[in-house]
DNA sequence: CTAGTATGGGAGCGATCGCTCCACAAATCG
DNA sequence: CGATTTGTGGAGCGATCGCTCCCATACTAG
C-alpha cells in the first residue's frame, strides 16, 4: 500500500454518469468531468484509462442502478399485471425526478448518438435493450398464468410494442413532452393488450 | 452581380444533412463538412453563416423531403386506412434505403442529442413531430368516417401511442435492430386499433 | 478596356480537445 | 529513520476545434 485516494471512486462513476446523460458523449469533455468529479487529470486518466472506458463504466453504473430499480417495481409479485406495467412505464417517463429538463434514458439517448458505429457501446446498449424486453415478456407470461391477459395474446407481437414504446416514451421525455400525453399513450398501450378477464373492467 | 457560385447551394445542403443525420451535431467538424461539400472554409461561412446555422438548414431541409415524401405515402385515397399506416410505418423503418448502417430518424437523433437546450433546434424537432402527430391523426379521423375504425375508439390516446410507436420504431432502426421484430411492432400497433369493421379479417 | 463585386483557396487565429509527464505529497514498508 | 509505492497537482504536449482574413480569381456593368 500507499497513498490512499482522496476520492470516492464509486461517487466519481456516479458524478461522470450524470454528466454523460445529459450532456452525451461527445458534447462532454474531460475537462468538463474534471471539474465536476473533482479530479485532476491525472487522477482522472490513472483511474478510469480514458474518456472512452470512463463512458463504459458510465454505461454499466448506469445500467445496473436502473435495473436493479426496475426489479424492484416489476417484482410486486400479486399485484394485476397491467397495474404493475402501468406503475412502471409512468415511472421510466418521471425518473429520476422532476424539477429539471428531461434526460431521457441514458442507453436511449446513446444508443441515438453513437448508432451502431462503436462495438464496446453497442453491446451494452443492446444487453440494456435485451433486459428491458425480458421484463416485459415474464410479466405478460405471469399475465396469462393468472389469466389477467387473454390465451389469444400473441406475446411476441405485445413484447414488441411495448418494448418499442417504451424506447419511445424517453425520447418523449428528453424532448420534453406533455406528461399527460405520455400518461395517454401509456393507458393506450396497455389497453392493447386486451380487456382484463379477471378482474372486467 | 460579380463571379458565380462553383457549387450548389441545395447539393450542399442535400450533403450536409447526410453527414449531421449519420454523425450527429457535435461529432460532425466543419473540416467535415468542407471535404464532403467541397467547400473551403470561407465558402461555407460565406453562404451558410455558421455551423449552427447549416444545421438548421439541413433540418429544415431533411423535415421538407421528409413530410413531402410522408404525405405522398398517406395520400392515398381510398385505400384501407390499416394498409396505408402499415405501408407508412415500414416505411419510416426501412428509409431511405438499405445497405448502409441504421440513420434512424435526424428529428428524433437530433431530439436526444441535444435534449431541450437549443431553441432554435427545439422549436424545429416539436414542428416536426406535431406534423407527424396531424398526419397520424388525420388518417385516424378518415378511418372512423368511412367505418373502419371503431366508433369506441379513442382516437387521442391513439394516436399518442402510434405517435410514441412511431419514435421508438426510428431508434430501433437506427440501433439496428432485426427488421422482423419491427414490423412484429407495426402490426400489433396496427392490431392495437381494434377489428376492422369494413373488412373484417 | 476598366471598375466594381462576389467567390475560391488557404494560411492561420485563439481556444479547446484528449491526454502525458513530472515534481511533490502521503501513505506503508524495512 | 530512509526506501518504496501510489496519488495529486498542474504545466503543457500535439492535434483539432469553429472561425476569420486576405488575396487571387472570375464574373458583370459601363
Amino acid at each position: 500500500m500507499a497513498r490512499p485516494r482522496q476520492f470516492d471512486e464509486l461517487d466519481a462513476v456516479v458524478r461522470a454518469t450524470d454528466l454523460f446523460w445529459r450532456r452525451g458523449y461527445n458534447a462532454t469533455s474531460v475537462r468538463d468531468l474534471g471539474a465536476e468529479l473533482a479530479l485532476t487529470p491525472s487522477s482522472l486518466y490513472r483511474t478510469f484509462t480514458d474518456k472512452h472506458t470512463l463512458f463504459l463504466r458510465a454505461l454499466d453504473h448506469y445500467r445496473a442502478t436502473e435495473s436493479a430499480e426496475a426489479e424492484r417495481l416489476l417484482d410486486a409479485t400479486g399485484r394485476p399485471v397491467r397495474e404493475v406495467l402501468r406503475d412502471w412505464l409512468l415511472w421510466l417517463v418521471s425518473c429520476p425526478s422532476d424539477g429539471e429538463p428531461g434526460r431521457g434514458c441514458f442507453v436511449v439517448n446513446t444508443a441515438t448518438e453513437l448508432g451502431t458505429g462503436d462495438a464496446d457501446v453497442r453491446e451494452r446498449t443492446e444487453a440494456a435493450f435485451e433486459v428491458t424486453r425480458r421484463a416485459l415478456r415474464s410479466l405478460l407470461d405471469e399475465g396469462r398464468r393468472t389469466g389477467e391477459l387473454s390465451g389469444d395474446l400473441d406475446i411476441d407481437a405485445a413484447v414488441e410494442l411495448l418494448f418499442t414504446t417504451v424506447l419511445g416514451l424517453r425520447v418523449r421525455e428528453r424532448a420534453g413532452h406533455d406528461p399527460a400525453r405520455l400518461a395517454a399513450a401509456i393507458d393506450a398501450a396497455i389497453r392493447s393488450l386486451g380487456p382484463d378477464a379477471v378482474r372486467p373492467s
